[in-house]
DNA sequence: GTCTATAAGCAGATAGAC
DNA sequence: GTCTATCTGCTTATAGAC
């Protein structure tokens, strides 16, 4: 039942919907309030500040952007399947949530050193693994040669990049709403065979 | 000489900086005065209002992000060669101008109705050129059978997000600003040869 | 915990002298 | 064209009653 939230949670719910829309700098408290249904006082009840509630949702909407990832890189796979399970994982996680991207980025640019609360201290470790794969599937005959580096941002391109550029996108192919919703649905399947494809020998 | 310019061309390149920025919803109008050299009553002067100024300046930068893209894809050349013609010339564009897209797609996203002064009329012309060069190359047994909306998606976004999350994948891939322009300066060869890979029959 | 009323500060825009 | 001074309205935040 949806009025068994806690006021507190309405509050965030909404704080969320009118920072994903608008960002920071766009965002009214007038309007967080009128859409949790409760009157702009309170949201200095429960949180201090505009900054301390953007905080909040800043951190859920990060750690949805960036939590799952790492646990699929770490995963004991080869390498062909860790990449399709990751396109497919990534592009699940950003379907349930399409705004998040854009609106990360966007806080992102307006204040890296939010950066910190994102991206952990093992950026390393994942590297190396991805690396020591790479050199081996090479071995194998699996695949080409690839820098690591640009076969990440491969990846998060061809995942990401639907959802931030959709609005461009949507017109250049002259899609409506449903039929971009279809090809974002394929986008997993695309993504995953354009990728492989790309790393044969 | 620097002072050459007018006091509308200081003010205008000064509003692209903080606009570029910080975006709309962000950019002060004494910031921007501050920028330029001058007092804010000027900036009312030479254009009327903040909203009149970002017009300005948003103008340019669309028709930067996309004028030249429709010269090289009307461009009567080999599916491949357009492909890898038209990867290298955005990424080009985009490495002299590396705040457009993020600028461009932070600000479409605030206000969809923009797109109309972005996108021009021709979308549907260039999408069915791109489709029938496609049946004719895979009928020549050049490359397999592809999604035309799939390939568009592909190109822009291997294209494009480096430079959108700059600041995230620098980060994520342990690498400082200039290791970081030098993986950009690759770009345009990785991308290029990545998609033809994955284009092969 | 929730409300009304209001304070305090800032941003965009204008008036008017020079 | 350029400046200083100022207005007006909006936005965040607080005070204080209930």
């Amino acid at each position: 039942m949806v009025s068994d939230q806690t006021t507190e949670e309405r509050i965030f719910e909404a704080a969320r919907d009118v920072f994903y829309e608008q960002g920071f700098d766009g965002a009214r408290m007038q309007e967080i309030a009128r859409k949790a249904g409760i009157n702009q006082s309170m949201l200095h009840y429960y949180y201090r500040s505009k900054d301390k509630l953007f905080d909040a949702v800043f951190k859920v909407a990060a750690a949805q952007a960036l939590g799952k990832v790492f646990v699929v890189l770490d995963a004991d796979l080869p390498l062909l399947e860790k990449i399709d399970r990751f396109v497919h994982t990534y592009i699940g996680i950003i379907s349930a949530n399409p705004h998040i991207p854009a609106f990360v980025l966007q806080e992102l640019r307006r204040n890296p050193d939010r950066l910190s609360s994102v991206v952990g201290a093992t950026a390393r470790d994942h590297l190396a693994i991805l690396r020591r794969q790479i050199s081996e599937a090479v071995a194998a005959g699996q695949i080409r040669p690839v820098s690591p580096e640009h076969l990440v941002a491969n990846m998060l391109a061809l995942s990401v990049f639907p959802f931030i550029a959709r609005p461009i996108l949507q017109t250049a192919l002259e899609l409506d709403a449903s039929g971009y919703d279809a090809l974002l649905s394929e986008r997993g399947a695309e993504v995953s065979s354009f990728i492989i494809k790309a790393l044969k020998p």
